[in-house]
RNA sequence: GCUACUGUGGCUCAGUCGGUAGAGCAGCUGAUUCGUAAUCAGCAGGUCGCCGGUUCAAGUCCGGCCAGUAGCUCCA
């Protein structure tokens, strides 16, 4: 029979020949490196048998889809492990994820990360036997006969959701055997490097109403060397962790008499004004307006919008003369009010209505982080009230704004367009017109995204941008909503060209997210060091003897005079030592200072990199100036 | 909110078998005036997260609470 390769080569196998086979065939080493293979598109394991005509790949290590299949094979070995250790203990789902794998278990009495090592010592003793792993399927009730046999009540539950009629597979190492759809190595002895990483609560099912079994993570790679560059790599990222740095260049605080409040300290407010005197100044430009409206608004208002029977446990309320009001935990029902403050016609839209609106939302104490995720933020918002023709060119420039801010920083982010759900309101035209209007302003800005169906609010479509942070999770920053339900809601109209009343489109949108989560990402992207612009302290002088103070100050009033940052060590130390400091402040530009430089009337420059030049005052204080108008990258 | 872990001067951490708390940095005082990541000496600073229990005796053991971390869940 023939087969054909990756290659488009066709190969002439015998009859019957498995895909480990035609993998000896085409070279020892592959055979040796081969995890699984893909037949027709479909993963499976090197035990499959082939048949005439079918396509062939040989999948290694090197592929990210064999590494999946090695973790998988590591998740039963731990499985084994445990079974063999907690005889007890009852398996539930055990697959694969980014950079490893988790199994979560129920357990009688609960383990602890210290026992973590004594499964280790019996996952290696699994590996080192290098069982072979064999699979079998049986037909839906002798799978759940087997594992009812095997007093496996999760994976009995797991079976009878699956299709009638359907074979389950099955995977069978020693005396061990799992429900899996596999594929898995062909032997637990091929798997190189493992490591047990921690042990965390996780719903069964992720229904938080069902009972919380104990989940177990590791991690494999294809060797040592790779694993320990893996941990090497989390540990760095450790150091940039945005709460340490935070405590470290005093940004930010939380106290603990108020959690998931922050407070921003001298340094990070700089930081948090310079980001907003950007803001305004590329809302200006493109045509916005600014407002503010109260924190704090009375039930009425709340009851509007919706949010007083939707959003109530995530709001603080409160009552003031026998009348309850809500501290906003969003800015739309304010800037609602402001356009029904006067009637407006179709000449007036669109209107682009910011908001640096400082919101308060009760989240669950469990899911406060940092600056990531707090109980007090402030939106970089705007709400753009609009006809319906005017959606596909605002949403194109709302997409370009969010990926002009982000661009400049540098980041990496990923888009997600979120589509109808079900329940949703608003007919099916304004649901087609409205995606189509994210969608195209996402095509024509050459975008990527994933799209999520039916992941929309039922109030309209939306585009999330998300951002990465130094371990790798990502939050949700800027977002895109279309609205059909407040303008309804709060009865907002227009008079059109017809001389009638239309009903204006909203869009909730927002650049940066949160503030205070954006310099949480900020603070991790730069790991501190932030470019000139936003530097909280941009320059310090360091003057080598107390001789050269008089410079030293004379130069601080100049630099002060140009705008830049600046600050004067005037303490009696040596120069190693106030350098020392200020590197630990990551600040960008250090001036040393000596007899030298008093007489030339130039500066000694260290850069924050560590590189050095002498030039005069004036140019220095040239190059600052333009790193700040530049917004340039160091 | 749930599961697990953690909580000792401003910061980073040590504290054995339960016997009544220790270091470095930072701070203050004094000396030193120095050329690119820590000058020396002295001083001061803690109700060991909080509350309760066991004990002759608790930072240490037990219970409850508070806060933080990781994950789950949630995120209009």
């Amino acid at each position: 029979m023939n087969v054909i390769l990756k290659s488009g080569d066709s190969m002439s196998l015998e009859n019957g020949s498995t895909a480990m086979q035609a993998a000896l065939a085409i070279s020892e080493g592959l055979a040796r490196n081969a995890v699984c293979a893909k037949v027709n598109g479909e993963l499976v394991d090197l035990s499959h048998v082939l048949h005439e005509g079918d396509t062939l790949e040989i999948v290694t290590l090197k592929d990210k889809e064999g590494l999946n299949v090695y973790r998988h094979t590591c998740a039963h070995v731990l499985a084994q492990a445990l079974k063999t250790v907690y005889p007890t203990c009852k398996l539930s789902i055990g697959p694969v994820i980014d950079n490893g794998f988790y199994y979560d278990i129920d357990f009688v009495t609960p383990i602890t990360q210290a026992d973590l090592a004594k499964v280790e010592t019996e996952m290696q003793k699994i590996i080192k036997s290098n069982l072979p792993i064999e699979r079998f399927t049986l037909p839906k009730d002798e799978a759940i006969a087997l594992m009812k046999e095997y007093s496996e009540n999760y994976k009995v539950e797991l079976i009878e959701d699956l299709p009638e009629g359907e074979t389950i597979s099955f995977y069978k190492q020693g005396n061990f055997t799992d429900l899996c759809r596999g594929p898995h190595l062909p032997s637990t002895g091929k798997i190189k490097a493992f490591k047990l990483t921690s042990i965390a609560g996780a719903y069964w099912r992720g229904d938080e109403h069902n009972k919380m079994l104990t989940r177990i993570y590791g991690t494999a790679f294809a060797n040592k060397d790779e694993m320990e560059a893996y941990f090497t790599m989390l540990e760095e990222a450790k150091k940039r962790d945005h709460t340490k740095l935070g405590k470290e260049l005093k940004l930010f605080a939380i106290m603990n008499e108020g959690k998931g409040l922050p407070f921003f300290l001298p340094n990070g407010m700089v930081l948090k004004n310079t980001l907003i005197e950007y803001w305004r100044e590329i809302h200006t430009r493109e045509g916005y307006v600014e407002v503010q409206t109260p924190i704090m608004l009375n039930r009425t208002l709340w009851e509007t919008s919706g949010h007083w029977f939707h959003y109530r446990d995530n709001m603080y309320t409160t009552k003031v003369d026998e009348e309850d009001f809500a501290i906003k935990p969003m800015n739309c029902p304010g800037g609602i009010l402001v356009y029904k403050n006067e009637p407006h016609s179709y000449k007036d839209l669109p209107i682009r209505m910011g908001e640096l609106g400082l919101v308060h939302r009760h989240e669950k104490s469990g899911q406060l982080h940092g600056l990531f995720r707090v109980r007090c933020f402030t939106q970089d918002d705007a709400h753009i009230f609009m006809t319906p023709e005017q959606i596909k060119d605002e949403i194109k420039g709302v997409v370009r704004l969010i990926n002009e801010v982000y661009t400049l920083f540098g980041f990496k982010y990923h888009v997600e367009l979120s589509t109808r759900p079900e329940n949703s309101m608003g007919s099916d035209e304004d649901w087609n017109n409205a995606t189509d209007a994210l969608k195209q302003a996402l095509d024509d800005m050459g975008l990527e995204y994933v799209v999520n169906e039916g992941d929309g609010a039922f109030y309209g479509p939306k585009i999330d941008f998300h951002l990465e942070d130094s371990i790798g999770r990502t939050w949700q920053c800027g977002t895109i909503q279309l609205d059909f339900q407040l303008p309804q809601r709060f009865d907002m109209e227009y008079i059109g060209e017809d001389g009638g009343k239309h009903r204006p489109i909203m869009v909730h949108r927002v650049a940066f997210g949160s503030i205070e989560r954006f310099i949480g990402i900020l603070i991790e992207h730069f790991a501190g060091k932030f470019p000139v612009w936003l530097s909280p302290l941009q320059v310090k002088i360091l003057p080598i003897t107390d001789r050269q103070l008089d410079y030293a100050k004379e130069l601080c009033v100049k630099m002060k005079a140009a705008g830049i940052r600046v600050q004067v060590d005037e303490r009696s130390e040596k120069i190693g030592y106030k350098i020392r400091e200020a590197q630990m402040e990551k600040v960008p530009y250090m001036l040393v200072l000596g007899d030298k430089e008093v007489e030339a009337g130039q500066v000694a420059v260290r850069r924050r990199d560590g590189e050095q030049s002498v030039v005069s005052a004036e140019e220095f204080i040239a190059t600052v100036c333009k790193d700040i108008a530049d917004k340039t990258a160091f």
